[in-house]
Formats: structure tokens, sequence, C-alpha cells
DNA sequence: ACTTTGCAGAATTAGTCGCC
DNA sequence: GGCGACTAATTCTGCAAAGT
């Protein structure tokens, strides 16, 4: 039903509200999918970790890696199995550390683009992944769709999110232009993107908890057709609210009236 | 008494949609 | 475009009521 799913995702949210200490925002920026000729999964480029508390963020690339190493930009795709390595070793060795945050993320979910693809890398690279506990992981692309219904943007979501919202992402590079980007060597430029991505997960989260983000759904995509989903939309809406306390003053005041008169 | 019709619900198939 | 998860659409199934 509607009204459920609407009902966890807001107490999710307020749950968010009262302890942002524990949550973390993860996103990461890879290789393209399909321009892979030899079959080898993705390769990761840089993740970035935002602590939703504070918006510290800690981000862990390829370029900073090979910065450290001192390998010319130019010379990463030489090192990239040393480095990619070295990148993901800081990376799992930080959600060890923070195993008890709980991490958001968006559409997260699978071997091609997600926790097990980059475990899946790491593993490959000959290292031994720390396994994020699937309970601790919050997807925000679906629970916007359990709070709001599957409408409430347009195709692709985040993109037209941002539109509806008036939210200018500046360095904000869509999939096919991080792959573009990959593709060109520019990995700083797809570590801001990235960065830049988590920065506006965190933006449109609070929207969300802060009850101002811009949907495009009705209110019964969002409460569901049902009883419940409408005396939730009733709570939920202050005109109702003061509407319903002024019809109930005038009922008092005439039943009041014709019980004086009945005396 | 047997066949046809109608229809709801189940089951299967087809289509769509993210993430880079 | 790959992969997996969903959803939408279509077909199938089973059963009761109506028709012959």
């Amino acid at each position: 039903m509607q009204h459920t799913r609407h009902n966890n995702a807001r107490k999710l949210f307020s749950e968010i509200d009262l302890n942002p200490q524990n949550y973390l925002i993860i996103h990461y920026s890879c290789e393209s999918f399909y321009d892979i000729k030899d079959g080898h999964t993705p390769r990761i480029t840089s993740i970035a970790v935002y602590a939703y508390a504070t918006a510290q963020t800690d981000s862990f690339s390829i370029h900073k890696v090979a910065e450290k190493s001192h390998i010319q930009i130019s010379d990463i795709e030489l090192h990239y199995d040393e480095l990619e390595k070295k990148m993901l070793d800081e990376f799992f060795a930080y959600a060890k550390e923070h195993s008890n945050f709980f991490w958001i993320h968006w559409n997260m979910r699978d071997i091609n683009y997600g926790f097990k693809a980059i475990e899946h890398r790491y593993s490959v690279l000959g290292g031994i992944p720390y396994n994020i506990p699937d309970e601790k992981k919050i997807d925000l692309a679906r629970q916007l769709i359990n709070c709001y219904g599957v409408g409430y943007a347009g195709h692709p979501r985040m993109e037209k999110l941002l539109e509806q919202n008036d939210i200018k992402a500046k360095d904000y590079l869509n999939g096919s232009q991080e792959a573009a980007a990959f593709a060109n060597k520019e990995y700083v430029k797809l570590h801001m993107s990235t960065l830049r991505k988590v920065d506006v997960f965190s933006n449109i989260l609070n929207r969300a908890i802060n009850n101002t983000l811009k949907v495009n759904s009705k209110w019964t995509e969002i409460y569901g057709i049902s009883i419940q989903g409408i005396l939730n939309y009733c709570k939920d809406t202050w005109w109702i609210q003061i509407l319903w306390t002024f019809i109930s003053m005038v009922i008092g005041a005439v039943i009041g009236e014709f019980i004086g008169k009945i005396i």
C-alpha cells in the first residue's frame, strides 16, 4: 500500500533528522559499463563519502593516490591496477572504521553498479573487501519513490529533480558525460562530479526531510487512495487542520445553541 | 445435461529503467 | 549497453452463471 510505504519513508527521514551523525552519503564514479571490450569489470576512479551531520566529505580517488605515489596524471593508465588497489585499500579501511554508520546511496545496488561492484573490483585486484551489511544501506532513490510515488520526477530522476528544485549543481556530470571524462582521462573532473553528487544528495535528502522537495506527484500518488492515506494527508496538511478546527468550533457552537434552546 | 460465455485472479511475458 | 528489479501488459486458468 502506498500509505504504508509513504509512512515508512517518512519515519526513516525523521530518524535521519534526529540522528544525523549516524549517516553517511556515498557515491562513486567508474569507467563506462559498455565501452569495455575485454570483459573486465569497470574500473573505479573515485569514491566520495559525505558525513550528513557535518558535511565533511572524505574522498578516495585515483589521481590523489597517483599524486602521493609521484605518478603523473598522464601515466595513470600505466599503473591503473596498482593505483586502484591502493585507493580501494584506503576505502575499505575507512568502511571498516565506519561499520556502525548507515550508508545512504543512489541506486548502488548490484554487481554492475554498487557496493557489490566495488567489492568485486577489490577482489579482482587481490584485496579482501569488508562487506557493509545490507541493513546498513539506504537507497535514497528508492526511498523517494516510497515517499512520493514512482512519478515524482521525470527520467533521469536525479537530473529532473535538480531542475524542478532549481538546484544548480556545478561540475555535475551525468552518466555518459562521466564515462566520456574517464575516456579522456579527466580524473579530476570525474572526482569533482562525484563530490558534487554527494552534496546534491544531501541537499535533496534535507529537502525531503523538511518536506520542501518539489515533486510532480499529486497527493493521491503520495498518500495512496485509501482511508488511511486520506487521513494521513489531512493530518499532514496545515490548511485542512485549520479548516477542521474552524468547522469543529462552528459545529460545537451550533450544538451548544441547540442544547441551550432545549433546556 | 452439456456447452458457451463472462470474468476475476493467477501466471506468464514483455517492456522499462536506473547507476557509469 | 549489462544486470537485476520492477511494472505493465497480456495470456491463461478455473469456476459460476446463463444459454441451448
